[in-house]
This record gives structure tokens, sequence and C-alpha cells, in this order.
DNA sequence: ACTGTATTTGAATTTTTATGCATAATTAGT
DNA sequence: ACTAATTATGCATAAAAATTCAAATACAGT
């Protein structure tokens, strides 16, 4: 069963495929130089010359950093300014409808609960903390619900009735 | 009291301060060439050549999207993602050639230590941390320099020296 | 201060990337 | 289907960036 040509329709408006296809070589494969890429892409079944890849890039927002040329989507893996630290927290809980506690790595509940004041969410009246807790107050039950899919979102906890 | 010549005392070592330089530049304008980092960098009092620049920015890590230049904090790099602990860190000192003492602000040093620690960089061959200062040992004076030019990097700090 | 070693640097060159321009292909309008 | 307009492409070349190499500079040990 052999018909369909690899992946190019002689007459295809390519460029939309080849971008594509020059997004998962450039996810999947370290790739440092774009005569590279025309050859990758020639092994795929498109034929372009360099021109077309230094515009594909530009246009694709693909950034080289050092010899390697990466997508701008892996740019986006900042969502926030907490990410470093998530590894110090553990465990989110909540007692009542309006106090929601983490649980951190002993030491460093201080740090954590600065952040999360500094960056004044709505949802959140007054922190406080200990050495490996925090206490977070919300104004009621909606909030504390808003505050816990935050937090989870940030630290990347389980939600408590997890999901798949 | 104008007597500390701007930035640069013709024989520094300058090549630290210079990429700490450079670092802000890139963070706080929109370049796009190489040559343009050499005219800002002269402006400053850094009299370099393209060579140079070039590999400075490959060992600062930055990115070039497009036609601009973005530091690597910018973008990805989860590991290196310091950011949230920025606010943390207050000052960087260097004892002898082989300690370098971070002070934090009370009770975050722990977490910044562990932040450090997990991160594994190659220059730190390990930490201590008390309420608000934390030690790291290096090997010697070049691997303490480059822990320097990385934790300002990270942690936004004044370089020691600093300029207009 | 002197010596040997390692690092940094700039000038020149090579390599890589971007682009002006003419042509081909694709699309839209009628 | 024909024509005009827009978009995509390759070639040749300009522009920019990386690298080689030799010289200069910093450094540690004595």
């Amino acid at each position: 069963m052999r018909n369909t040509p690899v992946v190019k329709t002689p007459s295809d408006h390519t460029s939309a495929l080849r971008r594509s296809m020059l997004g998962k070589l450039i996810r999947e494969r370290e790739v440092g130089r774009q005569s590279e890429l025309v050859a990758l892409l020639q092994k795929e079944g498109f034929i372009v010359t360099q021109s077309s890849i230094s515009r594909d890039l530009r246009e694709l927002g693909v950034a080289k950093q050092g010899d390697r040329y990466v997508m701008p989507d892996d740019h986006f893996n900042i969502k926030n300014d907490f990410s470093a630290l998530k590894q110090f927290v553990s465990v989110i809980l909540s007692a009542g409808t309006n106090l929601t506690v983490l649980k951190t790595t002993i030491g460093s509940a201080q740090s954590v609960a600065v952040a999360i004041d500094t960056a004044r969410w709505p949802e959140v009246i007054g922190t406080i903390s200990g050495d490996d807790t925090i206490f977070i107050a919300t104004r009621d039950g909606r909030e504390q619900q808003k505050l816990g899919e935050r937090l989870r979102a940030i630290f990347e906890l389980d939600t408590p009735f997890s999901n798949h």
C-alpha cells in the first residue's frame, strides 16, 4: 500500500506543512544551522533552500540560542514567577471555608508566603507563616476555591479529587 | 568625591563587568546586532570588538529571536528560573578566593540555598546557610568569579563597582 | 620580580544567515 | 477560464556572526 506520497502532494501550498514539520524537527532534534534543516526537510520530502528556511524561522518566531534553535513555545514555560518555589511546597489543605493551609519543606514557608503576599492576588486577605506551614485567609468559600485552583496550578500540586 | 573612573580601570579583568553590563543592555533595550552592542558598550566605557561580544553572548546563554537578543531568564530554562527568589537576595559578597556569601532577607536563606543546590551548577562545591546568610564554596578564584557572574545575573544584583 | 600556564582578546577569515530582486505559484474576483 | 493581485520561492549577494590564530594579558607558584 504505497501511494500517499510521503507528505507532499505535488501542489499543496507547501509552506504551512513545511513550517509545521520545521517546528517538529526543531522540537525533537538538536539543530544548529539552516543547512541542516534543509537536509532534514529534504529527507521528509520537502524541497527548499536556505532562503526559505530563514524566512520560515522568523515567521515561526524560532530563536537560536548558542548553537541550537528553540521553539518559542518552550519559552512560555515561565508561566509565572513561582517556578523556583515549586520544589518547596508539598501539599495544599483547606480548613473550613476561608482558611487554606500550605505545607512546605522546613524553613521555606516564610519565603513562599512572601512571594504570595507580594503577588497581591485579589482573593488573598492575608497570610501568616511558621517554619513549614502557611495559613492563607480568604473571604469565603468561593474565594478559597479560586485560590486553591491558582495554587495548584502554580505549584503543580494534585487536586484533592483528581482527574484521570 | 569623584575619582572612581566610571567603570573600567584600564586593566581590570573586564570580562565579568562587561558581561554583566551586556546583560543589562540586552534586558533593557532592543538590540538586534552585535555591532550595536559594541557601540553601546563603548558608550559605557568598554572597548571591545564583535569577536568578544559573540563569545560573551554564547557564554551568557543569550538567544537571538528574529532580530533581537533575549536573555535566557526572560525565556525558558526552568532550572535556572530563580526569578521568584530574587526579592529575597540583597547582596553578594566574596571572602577570599573560594567563598561567596549571599545575604538574604531573614528566614529565606534556606530556600535560596536549596534552589542553588538543586540547580547543580558546576562551580558550586557546596553551600551552608543560616537564617539570612548563605556560604557558597567554590574551588578557586576563577570558579568564584563565574559563580559571581551567574548569581548577579540571576538575582539582578549590581556589580560591586557599578557604573553610571 | 620571574617563569610557566591558562585565559582573553582583536584582526582577519570563514561560515552562517538575511535579503533584494525577478520569477513562479497560488488565490480572488469577475 | 482569464486576469489581476498577493504570496512564496530561489538565486545571487549582502550582512551578520562565529572561529582561527597569534599576540597580549592575567595568574599562581616560587
